[in-house]
DNA sequence: AAGTGGTCTAGACCACTTA
DNA sequence: AAGTGGTCTAGACCACTTA
């Protein structure tokens, strides 16, 4: 039997406070999930408050999806949302661990490019600065998932080329240098498999690979990143949440 | 002075007709942007509802950002968002207006299928009810952009089937019917175009197509809609913004 | 002081699900 | 047929903002 009742005297209102006794019983799996919970009449009777009462601090939990209410059944407790991590921005290595995967990578190509390169307008670069490209293949469990190229601004890519590039969360590395990353904006298209694609992601040429190209920026919006990564799509599905 | 009121025959709730009267107002700036809307007491005398309705209705657009409550000043209309069209849920004639093309639909196929088919289970489908298939060729300025393959709970279906299919934005539809779109997620992957893709949409076989399966669901989060787009990479983008 | 939305009650009839 | 949540009414007192 439950012990916590309502406080009239409290300046939080009722359906609140009953909102959080609900809370606490979904959290303590007092009300397990995939159940019925008492009825709005039960409810009222127990808590001794008003049907509208009982119905906002239960609309609460269904809005923030810890309830679904069925018409003529009942008001049933939701299964936990298994991920609601997406459209958060991340590294390959941040996102693979979610999974409970392995990441890794193996190093293809690093280099410097002039100032005079393509994707120095994206990255905002000036004249006289230059560009750190990296590319890399990335392995989940030891099996080759993507081809990652990315494109740095010296002054960032300087904090990479100091760490060993086969094992790296480049997101972790540039937190730690003080870098803070704000949002990125992606592009995703479907593109075939080049020779070198193939070769290094153990596909048939011509395969449909899934391409991201994005463009990461720093709290002061500063472009910081641009990249381009190709997935095996067989191995590999984005997803987006949306709302309405 | 308004002409539209609320017709107590209809099977649409009060509320939520007198969200659409109120929606209309907004969208057609009937209630500008910043500016104070009538007090609730108004509404009440007005339309004739009592204060419960005027409640619910308003609530409904606050919750979708396009009013905004303050104690004891009044209920503001927002100033349109200026992008955060990102990641929000919209069909593809909503999607396309945005970008000023100009949609349209080439119908494929109609079929009703039984509850054992694969879908079912991502609908929610009773042994007894059953699933609209909707196959459509969607054009952008009159050229094809994607194939889209939708599925629906034959209660949602019906009000689809009694409209022009080849004209038609489903969610607008949908909405007008009294269902309150809530949320979706997507799984997006890269395919390798059929013959029968290649055929609609005019590539060449084997070419990579940006595939998205999105599964919708109403504001008590049941599933209302299963599809499947495949896009003509060439010809369509598709754009994520990532917080960090 | 007057007017706003916030909270709350008590009641009614309805559509939908389940037994 | 009984029980569920969905919709709706009429009323009350309150906290907060503005004049």
């Amino acid at each position: 039997m439950e012990t916590r009742k309502l406080d009239d005297s409290l300046p939080i209102p009722l359906y609140h406070q009953l909102y959080e006794i609900f809370f606490d019983k979904i959290e303590k799996g007092v009300w397990v999930p995939g159940c019925i919970i008492p009825t709005e009449s039960e409810l009222i009777e127990y808590y001794q408050v008003s049907r509208t009462t009982v119905r906002e601090a239960i609309n609460l939990l269904v809005q923030s999806g810890y309830l679904e209410k069925k018409q003529g059944r009942g008001t049933m407790v939701c299964k936990p949302r298994l991920v609601e991590n997406l459209n958060k921005l991340t590294g390959f290595a941040e996102e693979m661990e979610r999974k409970e995967l392995v990441p890794s990578a193996k190093l293809v190509h690093v280099d410097e490019l002039p100032a005079n390169h393509p994707v120095a307008e994206k990255l905002k670069i000036s004249l006289e600065d230059s560009i750190i490209l990296i590319k890399r293949v990335r392995l989940a469990d030891g099996e080759p998932i993507a081809i990652e190229t990315s494109y740095w601004p010296k002054s960032i890519g300087e904090h990479l080329l100091k760490e060993d590039l086969e094992s790296v969360a480049f997101y972790k590395i540039l937190e730690q240098h003080g870098v803070q990353l704000l949002e990125a904006d992606e592009e995703i298209s479907a593109v075939a498999a080049t020779k070198e694609d193939s070769f290094l992601l153990g596909v048939k040429e011509q395969e449909p690979l899934l391409q991201m190209e994005r463009l990461t920026l720093d709290n002061n919006r500063n472009p910081i990143e641009f990249a381009r990564t190709k997935y095996r799509s067989n191995r590999y599905t984005y997803h987006v949440h949306l709302k309405r």
